[in-house]
DNA sequence: TGCATATATGAAAAACCATTCATATAATAA
DNA sequence: TTATTATATGAATGGTTTTTCATATATGCA
């Protein structure tokens, strides 16, 4: 069982919850976890406005959640490192169990 | 890698996410993590108002995230099952690492 | 019964966040 | 250059949530 984290800690993790507890937000983490995905795809995928989007990726970007990648006229995103799917793969667990 | 959930799954997860993202709730949660303490312990550990505390503790408790005992005046609380500590490790690892 | 302690709660205040709308920027092609 | 497509962004809106304050309820004790 862990120890209460420090308060500086608890922000830190209190913004990445934050950040993770949004519709919009989980639809995109689902749709770039397999691979990568221009704007518009997400777009799509997710079923929300272009604007929308693009705000929300924009947090994600900030909380250093994906990663971009430029081309053409076109950017990709896609999921910055493991620890994202392993958070929602335990969210998930939790709420589909029992 | 996870494929998109359902809506209602999704929607689950958010609120799940919701619930833990917030500072009070997150120390509440470490604060009882080694075992079930009474409400003024928790108030003392956590160094939040009575009342935010309660509040707070209604929170987790309607979503079912701890569980209650009572013993004469005293209310203690408990983590309601291990979901939540693997989450917060999950969580904690995210935001120490790299 | 009356008093003290522990916990819960309703309502108001303050802060915050998601979403939309309109528009800007950037890249490409004609 | 102009037009078109893809993406980003500022400002406003609407809604929600955290926190505080005051008060209520519940239990045990004198």
């Amino acid at each position: 069982m862990p120890n209460m984290p420090s308060e500086q800690i608890l922000d830190e993790m209190e913004n990445l919850l934050n950040i993770a507890s949004d519709f919009t937000r989980l639809k995109i983490m689902y749709s770039i976890s397999d691979k990568e995905k221009s704007v518009s795809e997400i777009v799509d995928e997710v079923g929300a406005s272009q604007s929308l989007v693009s705000h929300q990726l924009k947090v994600l970007r900030k909380a250093n959640l994906v990663s971009t990648r430029k081309e053409g006229t076109r950017v990709y995103y896609a999921l910055a490192d493991d620890h994202v799917i392993a958070l929602l793969n335990i969210v998930h667990e939790h709420v589909t169990e029992e």
